[in-house]
DNA sequence: CGTTTTACAATGCGAATGCATTGTAATTCG
DNA sequence: CGAATTACAATGCATTCGCATTGTAAAACG
């Protein structure tokens, strides 16, 4: 056998390559060639590690996700249901460059899902365990006492999270500030938590 | 002069075109001559009427949002404060055949406003006239006394609206159905106009 | 050492794209 | 009636695309 080479190790390093295309172009700016120009490898390269296109934006997707979870779970680390609410939406919203590069790329899937079915049972499979998240925070805290128990733990957590998938776009284009985002969350946050 | 033609109705015709694609095939699948076969016309027609691609699906964009504009003000005939947030929000979601073809149609610009910033200027312009109508209701209602006068209105209509725009992907792909959105949306209006 | 297998690089190719160009029929105006 | 203008239709063209093919160097293995 030939070579040594960490395959995974370069299936990530075109998969960067081609998210840093997405999120400062879109996804129509995606070709081979540019994805292999920005990676700084050859086209043959590219075709070497992902058998076609259409697989190194899924490949892609997921490593994206890969990403997000780890900074997601970090940032759950601490404290209390409404810590970890707040966190977690936080983490999904364009509040600085990294976030911003993040929601931009996240956007794009998004709006392909529609048209793409994979994509769309990939959201769909997915979605449950993210809004299930915020769900089970709540049912928690009713059960502490810090939300009241008469709110419906489900319809809260679908609010909060269409709420913060709406409030992407309007921060990518400079309609809300960070602040604004920022404030509005913890407007509706205040609200569901009146301890505070 | 030659041949008499309603020269409006033409470029109507092919914008309307344009649109069927992109809700059914996503803005991608867009191209002239697909635009020519699905207005069935000839590709030399459609160029006669639009001078670039970008030139139609920036008409086609305001043909879209004239079209919705109609159905909001339509819907917004009727009644109360609370009854006019609550349609103005409903024309955007996905409730019905209708409104699922244009929020399509409505996603696939939103996310290209991201890359593109004609689009997001576009966007930008016409953002606080639609948050302004939500937080103008409140303020209405306030007065009236069915809106706690300690809310603050345009935070309330902030998350309204972004609420509305997170749901169109949920519901497009399944993921929520009709009723859930309407649920939700009742349930957040609820808790902002309590006496129902 | 030679064979096999992996890791690329380079090039080729048909299809599709937006737009430009050219041609033609019809209608109005002087 | 002739000239000009408009409304198309048809075709050409350079570019870009995803993918296939081919070639080559290097390393492990018998």
């Amino acid at each position: 056998m030939p070579k040594i080479v960490d395959h995974e190790a370069r299936r990530r390093h075109i998969a960067e390559a081609l998210l840093r295309i997405i999120s400062r172009d879109g996804l129509d700016a995606v070709s081979l060639r540019e994805v292999a120009a920005e990676a700084e490898v050859s086209m043959g390269m590219v075709q070497h590690y992902f058998s076609t296109k259409d697989e190194m934006l899924m490949f892609a997707l997921a490593h994206l996700n890969a990403r997000i979870g780890e900074r997601v779970a970090r940032a759950a680390a601490a404290g209390s249901p409404r810590a970890l609410v707040r966190a977690g939406l936080l983490e999904l919203l364009p509040l600085d460059e990294e976030r911003a590069f993040e929601a931009r790329i996240g956007l794009a899937y998004l709006a392909r899902s529609v048209v793409a079915e994979d994509l769309a049972a990939l959201l769909r499979a997915a979605l449950p365990y993210v809004v299930g998240f915020y769900a089970e925070q709540i049912r928690t805290a009713q059960a502490l006492g810090q939300v009241y128990a008469g709110l419906d733990a489900g319809k809260e957590a679908t609010i909060l999270f269409t709420m913060a998938q709406g409030m992407v776009n309007p921060a990518l284009i400079g309609h809300l500030t960070p602040e604004q985002v920022e404030a509005a969350v913890d407007y509706q946050l205040d609200r569901l938590f009146p301890s505070r």
